[in-house]
RNA sequence: GGCCCUAUGGUCAAGCGGUUAAGACAUCGCCCUUUCACGGCGGUAACACGGGUUCGAUUCCCGUUAGGGUCACCA
């Protein structure tokens, strides 16, 4: 058996779109679970949409999520070069483009803007343009007067108007489509470059890329590209075209969405092994149900045979829940360096960061949500003193205050302020005036946190924020009840 | 609109002719508890519809419906 090779072909326009990632993620298992290559080509035939920077990202984004590729625009193992704008430099693509012209495949183009615009029909409010072969008979003479005379030119495939052409997708099987529906697309622009539809066709056939893997919006034009490579005589990849990822309308995923592209995903406080995990899991499925994967495991595991046809929504809620696991089995250690930068947003004072960290850990999604966990650390907040009643608790405003007050006193003598002391001190008290724990409890942590919620119990709470500030905030509770 | 794909709870999804139709997220309830969370236990909730094939269809076939994709000198 010949070894797997699949590649990642993004084009350098811009962020690391989800589905994108998916796709990469893909090609990487399947060429990992069976031991093959994974290459990176970047297909910057677009020089208009180009952007700057958009290179950099799909290291990065590939680096950060471990799907080291084993050859690619730095790492050349005899099939570069692997960026298309310099294989486009090199005429490869206008040499196979010939040769298709030769065999009565393709054949030139010399027809307007103008021209083709009045090929448009518009349905829906869409524009369509089917071309009518206009250049197809062009004589050998004309073509040459024209070619001589500097007049721009792309070439285009010449598709059969009649019968029909089925390819075979390894997920959705034979799929055949009357050739009437096949465009003549143009294969090389006006300005040199090829099209992503043929560059692609032969750059796969020249790498020797084993299995395509994309996206299911290219599985219209999938019987074109069979065309092609019948055409030239080639062997026809294997073709795997992932399931669409879709918002909450079950919309293909756009840039409106906010969580469409990896980096705003970081941005928004996910782990990068968070959103592959579960990125991994929107169109497959282990056999055993598992939910939890590392990338090595995921290599291990995955059997692109239990893909899923349909296409899947992007449940952010998933992914939070999926990231809290994460950060709960996170190594303490770690947390605390990844929790520091945003724990300091919050907070300026000197007060034990490591404490804290360990105390929001099981509490949070995202690393964003420790702001508003612990901002109360820095200054109690406006609250209103009804949060001092709680039906279970059997407290109010009134009992509150006066246990406030029986409680400073106690409080200001005592000499040690770590949490166990406290806990034992409050709980004694609390036995001696025959209260429950939790009424003497939940008026001390409203006063000392004015939050409904936090991050760890009244006298957790107290033990970080010290004696000193510990009685100021329950004095001001004091005389915000009175 | 043509062509193509898809169709199990709100979401991700097991299932691949005979099952009490798994599991996870979400949701609800209970327990634990110094609040919240974590954790534990339990509940609600699904085979789009209509025809076939078959002793028997969620599963196979055909329609209908619904959703999506695509129809560029973008990828």
């Amino acid at each position: 058996m010949t070894k797997v090779r699949t590649r990642f072909a993004p084009s350098p326009t811009g962020k690391m779109h989800v589905g994108n990632l998916r796709t990469a993620l893909y090609a990487y298992l399947i060429a990992k679970h069976e031991g093959g290559d994974f290459i990176l080509r970047i297909e910057d035939t677009d020089q208009e949409r180009e952007m700057e920077g958009a290179v950099d990202i799909i290291y990065n984004t590939l680096q950060k999520t471990g799907l080291i590729h084993d050859e690619g625009p730095d790492i050349d193992k005899g099939f570069g070069p692997y960026v298309q704008s310099e294989r486009q430099a090199q005429g490869i693509y206008l040499e196979y483009a010939k040769k298709l012209i030769e065999k009565g495949e393709a054949y030139y183009c010399f027809c307007t803007e103008e021209r083709l615009n009045g090929l448009e029909t518009e349905i829906d409010g869409k524009k369509l343009t089917k071309y009518d072969k206009h250049c197809l008979h062009l004589s050998k003479e004309e073509i040459q007067a024209k070619l001589d005379a500097g007049i721009p030119y792309v070439i285009r495939q010449n598709n059969p108007t009649e019968g029909t052409t089925t390819f075979v997708d390894e997920l959705y099987g034979d799929i055949t489509v009357p050739n009437e529906e096949l465009d003549d697309m143009i294969l090389i622009k006006s300005d040199g470059f090829p099209t992503y539809n043929f560059a692609n066709v032969v750059d796969d056939h020249l790498m020797e890329i084993t299995h395509v893997v994309r996206g299911n919006e290219y599985l219209s034009s999938a019987p074109k590209y069979n065309r092609l490579y019948e055409a030239f005589g080639w062997e026809v990849p294997t073709y795997i075209h992932c399931p669409l990822i879709t918002d909450e309308n079950h919309k293909k995923l756009s840039k409106r969405c906010g969580h469409s592209s990896f980096e705003d995903l970081l941005k928004e406080g996910y782990l990068t092994e968070a959103i592959v995990n579960f990125v991994a899991l929107l169109g497959w499925c282990p056999s055993d149900n598992r939910e939890i994967f590392s990338l090595p495991e995921l290599v291990e595991a995955f059997d692109y045979h239990n893909m899923s046809k349909s296409p899947a929504v992007f449940d952010m809620v998933k992914l939070s829940w999926m990231n809290g696991e994460y950060i709960k089995s996170m190594d303490d250690e770690k947390f605390y360096e990844m929790a520091l930068p945003y724990i300091k947003e919050v907070i300026t004072k000197d007060l034990d960061f490591r404490k804290i960290a360990s105390m929001v850990k099981t509490r949070i999604e995202t690393f964003k949500d420790i702001r508003e966990q612990i901002d109360f650390f820095e200054e109690v907040p406006e609250y209103d003193i009804e949060m001092y009643t709680h039906k279970k608790m059997k407290t109010n405003t009134e009992n509150s205050l006066t246990l406030l007050k029986e409680v400073l006193p106690i409080l200001t003598e005592c000499e040690s302020f770590d949490n166990d002391s406290l806990f034992e001190m409050l709980q004694n008290f609390a036995k001696e005036k025959g209260y429950k724990t939790g009424f003497v409890m939940w008026p001390l942590r409203t006063a000392v946190s004015g939050k409904q919620a936090t991050p760890g119990g009244a006298t957790e709470l107290m033990s970080i924020l010290g004696k000193d500030e510990t009685i100021k905030r329950i004095e001001a509770a004091i005389e915000k009840l009175s």
